[in-house]
DNA sequence: AGACTGCTGATTGTATGCACTTTGTATATT
DNA sequence: AATATACAAAGTGCATACAATCAGCAGTCT
């Protein structure tokens, strides 16, 4: 696992960013330093150090003098992202259609093909990045350093909520998800338009969308069965 | 400036926050790792990973192999915060209202005791660091998670904001002090009362009267004298 | 039995030395 | 005189060694 490149740092900070994103790494796993820094060719000075910068941005948490570990999801933290998640998606959306430059948006555009791609051929991990890369454009086009961070966070456990959720097989799923991809089109369009408030009407229509397909999961309608007997029906057998 | 004291780190990450914030230590301006090390009395690893939590933060921005400096602030920036500013304020004290509990109550109350006695006797950066320390009591009560990271971004040029424009001597600055403190009064009465809507109220109007200040500052009347004559005017002098 | 105290192995936190990158300056060249 | 190049000084990046702290367990005492 030797990597003498000078992107070494760098590079881990991707790979962990990417195996958090993707549930590899669960929510509350333990990240020991020692074992890090040895599978990744660094010494541990420099590996603590992109983990306070992980932490910076909410992909873990450290804890003093117990190492770090996957920043947690509960019922609570589901419930604080349906609060904030539609405010600030909306608000990024509107500001990207503002600012957006014309590099970004071919940036955006490679980033929806990918997503199409990963639709058609990828796995749910290659939708989920492919997915998330959109956003971070959308992101960085709206450029706003004081939304940005809460955007980020929010991203994060988007990411990981549809890895929780967005099973492959499930009823309807190949259809939301083309229609997702349909959402990602008509946002790049109001972006490029300029039009901040077709923007926010795709970015609330979007999120309904990923709403919809977790509650979905969240609250599914139940199973039809009755519970065995426990003295076993000989009758029947 | 030696510190034996088990909390070194916790002490220099709060005291660099605090310059920060009142601008002791400038927007730009060039951290020094072996300066601030030898200054703390520790050694430039762990005065390392404070500067990236603080750069985590939004405090201070990290270049490579080119040290520290603390967060700028430009043109750009402030047109970013007023955006941003009335959203998450409106958003943070609504939730705050929401889940308060009895002991961030008595937090807050204390908060607001000691804003006051910087605004009887207290010097600008008190005040300025008072009111900071009311309103993250007000996001701690919130507690979303993904709602923080941007409230805390925009906590800190807020408070920056407020020590470049918010001049003692000024044209009615005592009263719109105090006005301040009787809305962070109504404040904490919306919020112990639960009253989510009255607490989203009360943060536009304590965001207008912020506003304002700011507004008055970056676009004064304009002073009203002549330009002096190049040729010295011999006939008066 | 239950709870408390003191060890021990494992893991995190800190210090220091060296290598590499950047930057300012002086000198040489056009 | 202006530009380019080489060198020197300063500062950051990384690795290793050492110190402090924590979790688990054994043993003792009540």
């Amino acid at each position: 696992m030797q990597d003498p490149g000078k992107h070494r740092k760098a590079k881990l900070c991707d790979e962990l960013k990417t195996a958090i994103l993707t549930l590899e790494l669960r929510p509350g796993a333990d990240l020991d330093e020692a074992t890090l820094s040895a599978k990744h060719g660094l010494s541990r000075t420099p590996l603590r150090e992109v983990l306070r910068e992980l932490a910076g941005e909410g992909y873990i948490e450290l804890r003093e003098n117990r190492g770090a570990r996957v920043s947690d999801m509960s019922h609570v933290t589901l419930r604080d992202f349906f609060l904030a998640a539609p405010m600030i998606y909306g608000a990024i959306l509107q500001l990207a259609a503002i600012n957006r430059t014309e590099a970004q948006i071919t940036a955006l555009r490679a980033a929806q093909a990918d997503f199409v791609a990963a639709l058609r051929k990828g796995s749910t991990a290659m939708r989920t990045l492919a997915n998330n890369r959109f956003h971070e454009i959308t992101g960085a086009m709206a450029g706003n350093v004081y939304l940005l961070p809460s955007f980020r966070r929010l991203l994060i456990d988007h990411a990981r909520i549809g890895m929780t959720f967005y099973r492959p097989l499930n009823n309807g799923m190949a259809e939301r998800l083309s229609e997702a991809s349909d959402q990602h089109e008509a946002i790049i369009d109001a972006i490029e338009a300029m039009d901040a408030e077709r923007a926010a009407r795709l970015a609330e229509e979007h999120w309904n969308l990923s709403r919809g397909q977790i509650e979905m999961f969240v609250t599914p309608p139940g199973i039809e069965a009755r519970l065995g007997s426990i003295v076993p029906d000989t009758k029947t057998a």
